[in-house]
DNA sequence: CGCCACATGTAAAAAGTTACATGATTAG
DNA sequence: CTAATCATGTAACTTTTTACATGTGGCG
């Protein structure tokens, strides 16, 4: 007897399919290019990425050369194959039906809070608003950044830089409203 | 700088200890009330809650004790111990200094959705927007229900529903700001 | 009779994080 | 010389998900 096994497709797989369909990449600048943009909505550890990308050449999705370079370390470099292109294809043209489950340890934390101190739930509402501050000034900059569009690597940056950008507004919403609420929840607690 | 949190105390443990705190409970029915609250900013599987019940028990943070009722299913109902409330306000007491990690498909999907058919891309949105539209009409619901506080279970029932609340107003703050959101990225695609 | 709600678990695998490991080149 | 950046991997572990597995009682 045997069994069919359909798994969930991990999410840094297509990532890192999207990012290859731009341009042939080692891991190293993969991981770099993902923390600089889709990490703030999809992040993954150097460790992930690079046994995600054996992961994927053994199913044939991409291919990898090691490239030599006198007075620099050596590099592996992947190139995404016409079925991985095909997999990208499918997997952006199919639609998605569901909501991504929120995980968010503050508001676990408030749930639970209301026999703590006053002022230190409020002092850790004040830490974590300054830290959204941060981020909301970080994605001001990627803002700005994506609207001078310097990725040369891609064709037709016009059209991709606006959808990048789209991200990136809903990431300043975010926060924005991260914001406000915390606010108000300091309010409403004194 | 700020940093995301990779690793937690598994979070599942505290939001367990935090119902036991409140009375005596099943995996059952603490399945069921996380379903019902936290679950929205933090789901379980009841294979994992009834798994870290064991666990948490093996620590001496809960004890257990099998109910058996005529004309009823065997149930085990989980106490929490003296040291399971010092390790919950162990836990509370220390304030979070981290950012949760966003992890939304749908950003993704969009970040890489430029040479897909705009058609398509609207569809999907409108889609997402509905069922962002029903959350938001669930959390309205629950935001009536707390107000009228009908959790009789709990002490200081005024003070810990305030709590509650904050919770709902971040649910209800994130889904109008997403709802939003998807309003202009269709409008931009145009 | 079949389905739903009640009720509890285990097994297996996937997904994600942390730590271990190594070595080159370059800029101060 | 030393720290940073470049560059690639594996090992061990935790966390989460999916599937397997079982049984009762009540309702239509």
């Amino acid at each position: 007897m045997y069994k069919l096994i359909y798994y969930t497709h991990t999410m840094i797989k297509f990532i890192l399919l999207g990012f290859l369909n731009y341009s042939p990449m080692t891991g190293y600048e993969l991981k770099q290019t993902i923390d600089s943009s889709t990490s703030h909505f999809w992040h993954a550890h150097h460790s992930q990425i690079y046994t995600t990308l054996r992961k994927i050449e053994q199913e044939g999705l991409v291919t990898s050369e090691i490239i030599n370079e006198e007075g620099r370390p050596e590099r592996r470099v992947y190139t995404i194959t016409s079925t991985g292109k095909e997999i990208l294809k499918e997997w952006i043209d199919k639609p998605l039906k569901t909501i991504s489950p929120i995980k968010e340890e503050l508001l676990v934390r408030l749930f639970f809070s209301a026999q703590r101190d006053r002022q230190s739930v409020i002092n850790e509402l004040k830490y974590q608003r300054d830290l959204h501050q941060e981020v909301l000034a970080s994605y001001s900059l990627i803002q700005k950044t994506i609207s001078n569009h310097k990725h040369q690597v891609v064709a037709d940056i016009e059209n991709e830089s606006k959808f990048w950008a789209f991200t990136v507004d809903m990431g300043i919403k975010y926060e924005q409203m991260y914001i406000t609420w915390i606010n108000e929840v300091i309010q409403h607690i004194n």
